[in-house]
DNA sequence: ATGAAAGCGCTAACAA
DNA sequence: TTGTTAGCGCTTTCAT
């Protein structure tokens, strides 16, 4: 195993102290008065060996560590993966290395993964919180951590936030259904207190109350089923309200699972039902009928995520709320018939 | 900011040394002879504030660090996606966390990451090779690291990998299209060295040769190149070679490109054209008419990868190669005529 | 039955 | 112009 150079064997092999060699190499040489000449011979073999300083050990010493903590639900989950490559992308940059964890929205796990995160000195956090994270959070937060969270926020305390319009964008897809032809459109969305999923669930609410329709809403749980189980609760919620002619579904994985439904039932889209989707995946472009989805705009939720965390990482500043807008991506599934 | 709790400061409030208390927190009080009411009142103690010693001492100290390096082309692809998730996972069981990182493919990118890893005292490492990173992983062999190399093999120097039976699967998918009515297979492949490839390629070629039919391949190169132009690429390919009555995508990026440009062509599948994608999507499922799929076995991909990198962690034993074998999903894309 | 002390590799305040 | 030294928090050898 051929040992590692330290920066001990630099110094003593040019007979000077480490510290000589740690202000030359970290570019306070001149600020010290190091003479030029050493400057030259030490740079030139640091570049020789390609020697690089140990960051643990540079970690260990200034609780920095170049590091930043990336927590998501899932990171197979496409718009997860998304996000963290371009969240990646950048910040490897500007010099920033990630370390990747979902918590597959465990509580438990969450709390560990942050307290891996703080052990190791990350220098920032961004985070899709699970439910029940809020202390540890505040901890962070007491503790002057930069964070970030993105997707959904928690009302509790206030963080820098990135999330998208969830209430206007289900606003305008309801909108969307009834412009089109559709006049009962229902709601299968997750249940769960995230904010993100309360404010999709609001503005369809919104948008159904202001048309004096009926709210027609399937909620379902997502812990201890499968796929197949899922199927079969939208094939029953569909099976029960006769009346509804369109569904909005309120993450890409309802939808695909609402496919499957709707094709086992031999209903037609968009004859016989609109279907819209709130997330977009490469599947709706393709699908026949092309399903209509509202997107959110990815590289820039990245984009805004990884600058606010930077701002924050240089001088903790008052927190951002940065509120995407979606887009709602218009293909054949929400057209019954053409617009009047 | 509120100090975190050291080894020290218990030691302090017991009056004892931190060695005591190391001995204790590890497990080796017993062989160390500590009376049994310290024992008890440290752990006890250590257990109300839920004390947990610095990983990054930890690390700095023996060298392990309870983390594996885990290095993909790019995470926003399902196929990697998907095995991230899971080792991420079974590691996470084990007591190991994950530093997931992409190169995109790109050399200079792998080796930094590569050098961070081991800065990092990364206890195990699992790659999928990008070229030209041979160097790297020599000396990482050299130093005993444990390695799995996974997706593709390097044939230079052994290492352990799980890599699917690339060429049998190729194979097979053209026979495949033989047995279903079609009689000019093509090939549209990653112009690239790496071993995934030219084994999907020399699969290709034996079954063509097998049945004295011409080799028609397209090899597309991915720098700096766009999907609208990897589509034309491939709208061109077809136009040019009018005798071929189905493709065989070499992946599933391939494969959605194809399917747009067939779209543009409005060449009918499976009746004008036979189509097999490696690597299976979700998309493929859905897809009028359903797509014909190669599939890696995901799970069981990840599996092998972490069984064998644990194996070698716990102790340096030879190389371990397996091979998964994949599955051809017959789906409709593929079938031209009842088979006889 | 317990502890002193060296040391992993580095930084930075303080000396000289 | 350069060096000394005290840690960061932990493990482990060797003493007692």
């Amino acid at each position: 195993m051929s040992k590692r150079i330290s920066m001990n064997d630099i110094a003593e092999k040019f007979e000077v102290s480490t510290a000589t060699i740690s202000y030359i190499i970290n570019g306070k040489a001149r600020e010290k008065r190091i003479s030029e000449d050493l400057i030259k011979r030490v740079l030139d073999f640091v570049a020789e060996i390609d020697y690089q300083p140990s960051q643990l050990a540079q970690s260990l010493r200034t609780g920095k560590s170049k590091i930043i903590g990336l927590m998501v639900d899932d990171i197979s989950n496409p718009f997860f993966a998304e996000i963290a490559k371009r969240i990646e992308d950048k910040a490897y940059q500007k010099g920033y290395r990630i370390i990747l964890c979902s918590t597959d929205n465990n509580t438990k796990k969450a709390q560990e993964i942050i307290r891996m995160f703080r052990d190791r000195n990350v220098d920032g956090y961004i985070i899709a919180p699970p439910e029940g994270i809020e202390p540890e959070l505040e901890d962070l937060q007491k503790d002057q951590k930069p964070i970030v969270v993105f997707d959904r926020f928690l009302s509790e305390i206030n963080y820098s936030y990135v999330i998208t319009d969830n209430c206007e964008s289900t606003y305008q897809a309801i909108l969307h259904f009834l412009e089109n032809g559709y006049q009962r459109p229902a709601l299968v969305i997750l249940d769960s207190p995230q904010s993100q999923m309360v404010d999709r669930e609001k503005g369809y609410l919104k948008a159904v109350s202001a048309h004096h329709l009926p709210a027609i809403i399937k909620k379902i749980k997502l812990e201890n089923v499968n796929d197949a189980e899922v199927i079969s609760l939208i094939i029953n919620f569909i099976d029960s309200n006769k009346s509804i002619d369109s569904i909005l579904f309120s993450s890409n994985y309802f939808t695909r699972c609402g496919l499957e439904a709707l094709e086992k039932l031999e209903v037609k889209i968009p004859e016989e039902m609109g279907i819209i989707s709130f997330d977009d995946h490469d599947l709706f472009r393709f699908y026949s009928p092309t399903i209509t989805a509202i997107a959110q705009p990815i590289e820039k939720f990245a984009d805004e995520i990884l600058k606010i965390l930077l701002k924050k990482m240089d001088a903790m500043l008052p927190d951002d709320a940065v509120v995407i807008p979606s887009t709602l991506i218009e293909r054949k599934s929400a057209i019954k018939k053409v617009r009047a």
